[in-house]
RNA sequence: GCGGAAGUGGCUCAACUGGAUAGAGCAUCGGAGUUCUAAUCCGCAGGUUGUGGGUUCGAGUCCCACCUUCCGCACCA
């Protein structure tokens, strides 16, 4: 039942209808305290068309106004409140929430095809938290699109290309260790990647050698090509076991080297549409001549010593992408530090006539830091995502068998929660946010945290198992209490959330809306005793069971398993 | 210098895009255990929403100016 349009109509009624439904309706808003009604209408706008206070307005409306489909109407102050028809509405709810495994969904994308560039680790280089943001909000956004309709498509852009691999190679050849590189892969590349790069400050002549062999490595080499193969399938293999705990999959894993042979054309392109200028012997798209308003910088495709960069390859990857998939959107999870990359490279594509690059959207996400500081490989001051997530994991396995002793599944169960507590730490906030890296925060599992939400489903679900009912499903809610209102109420409101965490592209709201909820239930369970056999009960597991759902419906959105046990 | 993000209790964040008394969590303090999981709940305390103007019935939210922090601004990605 759509109770904005309800009440516009019948607030038009009591004027008349002297009033545009469509701007009525945008004026019923839900007050933030539900002791004041379930919806409400602010009167100021009216009081200049009839002259008269707001008050006056509020307390007319409310006596003349067509009381059907509410328990209540009241006017309070300048403002007319709605009360619903618990029981009823209740019942309905949750109805379909019950009925349906899909309650909170909508189809507003049927057909439509939404690309999302996530998580793009590079090859021989640590996954980090950094990495972590990406993957998660990522995932996050493309299960949240899902709920919305659409299809996805999560590439994960590789950083599998470059001179650095020449060096990598160059590396391995003087002082590379097969067991060791077997055994630690990423560990053990990055001491080689580190220590070329530190003695080649001395010896010039490492550099060449690291030149020479990604050259090789361009031209096909076998041995150059065999290497790079092989550190990257021990880069993946590590990577996907980062992947699999955090619960994360890929439809392609097209890295850069993918885009090799897909730039000429593109550098070609560029140039036959007159976009192309000569710079100090780069080609370069002369941005701030073309574009004076935008004030961009100026775009490197070329650089003096003929090899491509970044925004050629993006520029690669947005085509191909646009021409494989057909994309509604194609959304790009990367920092916010390169926004002005992802400006530039739409801008070259509208120049060369390429509208669709309207459709490609930067989500951006703030940076995380080290004591404040930007977190840097070669400064060592990176912190691998797989030490986080172990350290998740122990102490959520200390909190079990300290509070659950006889738990079956412990270890997975310490897997989720562990896993739970750093992915829903990281979604919690506005993306744009920056974060400063703080491990303490981050394993905590109280107050508003990821295991706090799971702990709620986990003990709502408890309830349900104890109740030794199975047929809650299709008994009709009979009786609300006065403290499940709010749950009622926040159940309600989920597919709305759903559309809104969808159209800001924000994962926060998801998980925001979770905390209330969870908040909401324990607070109601720490007051009502449910599992008593009277004639309420029934009516209560229906809510419980319904709050289960939408918090495991809700869990899974963010990528947080949700345990029936903990 | 130009552009972007941010500025709200001691700390970390909200505030449904202009509405009613600015809300949570952490930390502190005080309560709640024979009960469906205390990873919980209840309460006390804590605020001139960076500063100064403006717009209007009404501003944390919009406009202008300024201040502070972080991030970008062609041969890394």
């Amino acid at each position: 039942m759509n109770f904005t349009h309800i009440i516009a109509e019948k607030i038009n009624q009591t004027l008349e209808n002297t009033f545009d439904l469509d701007k009525l309706e945008k004026l019923v808003e839900k007050p933030k305290d539900l002791n004041r009604g379930d919806y409400a209408f602010p009167t100021f706008s009216l009081a200049a068309k009839f002259h008269e206070a707001p008050q006056k307005i509020a307390l007319k409306i409310a006596d003349e106004i067509d009381r059907t489909n509410f328990a209540n109407v009241k006017a309070v102050g300048p403002y007319v409140n709605f009360f619903i028809q618990r029981v009823e509405f209740t019942n309905q709810l949750l109805k379909e929430i019950l009925l349906n495994d899909d309650f909170g969904r909508n189809n507003q994308g049927a057909g439509k095809k939404i690309v999302i560039d996530m998580s793009s680790p590079n090859i021989a280089k640590p996954m980090s938290m950094g990495h972590l943001r990406s993957t998660v909000i990522g995932e996050a956004i493309s299960k949240i699109a899902k709920a919305n309709g659409y299809q996805t498509i999560k590439i994960n852009f590789l950083g599998d290309w470059g001179t650095q691999f020449g060096l990598m190679i160059a590396a391995y050849k003087l002082w590379g260790d097969d067991k060791l590189i077997n055994k630690n892969p990423v560990d053990e590349l990055v001491k080689l990647y580190v220590k070329i790069n530190k003695e080649s400050e001395t010896d010039k002549s490492l550099k060449d050698s690291g030149r020479a062999w990604f050259k090789k490595l361009e031209d096909g080499d076998p041995e150059a090509v065999k290497l790079w193969n092989w550190f990257k399938s021990v880069s993946l293999k590590e990577f996907q076991e980062v992947y699999d705990r955090l619960g994360v999959s890929f439809d392609s894993m097209n890295g850069e080297a993918f885009y090799n042979d897909k730039m000429e054309p593109v550098v070609k392109m560029l140039a036959s549409k007159g976009l192309l200028t000569e710079s100090q012997g780069a080609e370069i798209v002369d941005l701030p001549n073309l574009l004076p308003k935008d004030n961009y910088p100026i775009a490197m495709i070329k650089r003096s010593d003929g090899a491509t960069q970044y925004i050629t390859r993006d520029l690669a990857s947005a085509i191909y992408r646009h021409d494989a998939y057909d994309f509604a959107k194609s959304l790009y999870v990367v920092g916010a530090e390169q926004k002005d990359h992802f400006d530039q490279m739409k801008a070259i594509l509208k120049l060369a006539g390429d509208d669709w690059a309207d459709d490609i959207e930067h989500i951006g996400f703030g940076m995380i830091t080290m004591n404040g500081k930007k977190m840097s490989t070669r400064k060592g001051n990176i912190v691998p995502l797989v030490d986080v997530l172990d350290t998740a994991r122990q102490l959520a396995a200390e909190q079990i068998s300290e509070k659950n002793p006889g738990l079956e599944n412990a270890d997975h169960v310490a897997e989720e929660v562990g896993a739970g507590a750093v992915v829903f730490n990281d979604l919690q906030k506005d993306r744009n946010l920056s974060i400063d890296f703080n491990l303490e925060k981050i394993v905590q599992f109280e107050g508003d945290t990821g295991p706090y939400v799971q702990y709620t489903h986990a003990r709502a679900m408890s309830i349900l198992r104890k109740s030794g009912q199975q047929a809650i499903l299709n008994t009709g809610v009979t009786f609300v209490d006065e403290e499940a209102w709010p749950i009622v109420s926040r159940l309600s409101a989920y597919p709305e959330m759903i559309k809104r965490a969808w159209q800001l592209r924000e994962p926060s709201i998801v998980a925001k809306y979770l905390l209330s909820l969870a908040r909401d239930f324990n607070s109601y369970y720490a007051h009502t005793k449910i599992l008593v056999n009277n004639e309420k009960m029934q009516s209560r597991l229906s809510l419980v069971q319904g709050v289960c759902s939408v918090l495991k419906s809700g869990l899974n959105l963010l990528g947080v398993s949700a345990p029936n046990q903990m």
